[in-house]
DNA sequence: TTTTTAAACGGGTACGTACCCGTATTAACA
DNA sequence: TGTTAATACGGGTACGTACCCGTTTAAAAA
């Protein structure tokens, strides 16, 4: 069963002992810190290469008591569940690490303040930090930050939208593009007759940015199959409000009776998924985010899909990119999309976040 | 940035200063070993709780230099995509544990031949194994299997397929009845007039067990929306050869022309995909797996939807889970169904096996 | 040549925990 | 009371790596 190691021809001892050098200066070509000529260097370089070494990162770690911090600034997530798995994702990333000597501090702004964002990035001292993880919903706000952390030359990752111009260590999150194309094809594959409306709902400008790209990807998908000649109307709702939405919608599908999908660009179908049981009304509906009230209409089969951006997996990589970057020196991907995930009613009780 | 740690009030240190004993003695009560009173146990105990004391996992495991093996037993990967992503999965799985210490062994039968799987079982010397991972495609052998590692208290972690009342650490794997039922409901959403057929392809009994309970998951779902009363056809086809499976389902298709939709239960829907292709047939087409030729087909327009089963994660989470409990002592799932996920040509390139 | 100075390297300790081995303490028995 | 034997505990070393500090060696300056 459980049993002792035996092994003494591994390690740095065992480089030292073949490069006839002592163990410090292994470590000190391993480190590439000063103090080693030329030739024993590629002596010890060749050795580790031929051994195959890996450093245990567990005596690695122990040993130098070396401590990171990482910065996390992400929207409040208090009542808002997208936020709060995005955190989750986080805290567990945050637990895995924390025994490698890692800190980690969470700074929150108000997803519809663009001022509650500008005074976080004014206040905190970028430079105390290793590392930083930045969901950028405000983008201009967002640029500036980019802008600081690399003059400070500190890591950032982008999770949940990205700033494509700007420099960082990578973003993780959903291609909108794509995954609005993906909600094209869904309605398509199903729509039997009657035409497709997209609604926007959103006050923010920032935010309404990113749901403009979803519905560029719908559109697309039609365009793509013109053999459907299908009508595309639109419907931008300003107020996040239930009566509002209501509201706006009925004088819509009042005056356009023939719709028979509709495509909503964010989490708020929840919104037209009420609308719809009030009314008793039945068309194909397709929306974002696994949250518990649109799952709930996913029971009832007021929603017919639900499209998933891994909000606690967005989370959890972002931040273990970092640990990979800073801590372990390891190359990370510069994109990294989501999956594009289908929630149906048949599927959720199985889905993660 | 990256500064060193202070505390020296934790630790086992601190523990043994307060409760005024030696580091040793502490030793002994966190792993409850003989030779410490009750009262100076109690005592440390309840510094312990006091201090919400957490071992460091690097310390203990570099110090311990203990070894745990671990087994794996899986169907060969050769020539086969879903298996080859599971290995892949083990693999990734063990380069992130094996510093902690663990070993592993994988063993390797053959799909087609429950003698090569009788083989195995009947030649490893389990008990020299602290954990087993295994993929009971066999059914019989695997029950006496995981009889024989309950009598030697060895945890024991299925993957790909369920043995029911066997006791295990835990399973990991499809629902399949449920991906049945999904694959249902996107048939039947999709389709427009037509009739439904059913296809099964398997040579062995013990997968073709499998592919029922998909099967009856997908005639579930059309019991429970009699709304759509639809003729539900079946095809069993005993041979996997791409030419063999043409001829039937030709046969087949002369005598009903107004099928609308397949529905294949396992990876074998590339056949059919590649028939569709040869004949111009346009039909909606519905099955299993994220491999190569299926996600050619998949671009082609030629099937619709996949179901992936996440082979690689259920490799990985499998080595987890043997390392979570044996390890590090953790609770486990005892279910732990993978997502039913679907799989488009719009979303496959962002698809995680 | 001698002195200065930097480069090149080795010795040794520390990180937090595990566990061997030896000793002090106490109980049990002759 | 002395002897034995178990019980309770402490000292100390090891795990593999990081890094401080001191020493040797060689090159440059005097």
């Amino acid at each position: 069963m459980a049993k002792k190691q035996n092994n003494s021809l591994s390690g740095v001892k065992e480089i030292a002992r073949r490069a006839k050098v002592s163990i410090a200066t292994v470590d000190r070509v391993m480190h590439n810190r000063k103090g080693v000529s030329e030739a024993t260097k590629d002596k010890i370089n060749a050795i580790i290469k031929d051994m195959g070494f890996q450093p245990n990162i567990l005596a690695s770690r122990l040993a130098s008591k070396k401590m990171n911090r990482f910065l996390v600034i992400i929207p409040q997530s208090l009542e808002n569940e997208y936020w709060e798995a995005s955190e989750k994702g986080i805290d567990r990333a945050y637990s895995e690490i924390r025994q490698y000597g890692i800190t980690l501090d969470k700074l929150f702004y108000d997803l519809d303040s663009r001022e509650s964002f500008s005074e976080i990035i004014h206040q905190v001292s970028v430079d105390t930090y290793d590392g930083v993880l930045l969901a950028p919903i405000f983008f201009d706000e967002g640029v500036r930050f980019a802008a600081l952390c690399k003059q400070q030359g500190i890591p950032l990752v982008f999770i949940n939208s990205d700033i494509p111009g700007e420099e960082s260590l990578s973003y993780i999150g959903p291609h909108l593009f794509k995954s609005g194309y993906q909600a094209g094809r869904l309605i398509n594959y199903g729509l039997k007759n009657g035409e497709v409306l997209i609604v926007n709902i959103s006050t923010e400008m920032d935010t309404y940015h990113h749901l403009l790209r979803k519905e560029q990807g719908f559109r697309a998908y039609f365009q793509d199959h013109g053999d459907v000649d299908l009508a595309l109307f639109k419907l931008d709702i300003r107020d996040t409000r239930d009566e509002f939405i209501e509201k706006e919608l009925h004088a819509f599908l009042q005056q356009h009776p023939t719709i028979g999908a509709i495509f909503v660009t964010n989490s708020k179908v929840r919104a037209v998924a009420k609308y719809f049981e009030k009314f008793r009304i039945e068309k194909i509906l397709v929306g974002y985010d696994f949250i518990r009230e649109n799952i709930h209409y996913l029971q009832e089969g007021l929603i017919d899909f639900l499209i998933g951006q891994k909000p606690e997996e967005q989370g959890y990589t972002g931040v273990m990119h970092l640990f990979q970057h800073i801590v372990m020196g390891a190359a990370i991907e510069k994109q990294n999309f989501m999956p594009i995930d289908i929630i149906t009613k048949e599927n959720y009780e199985f889905y993660r976040n």
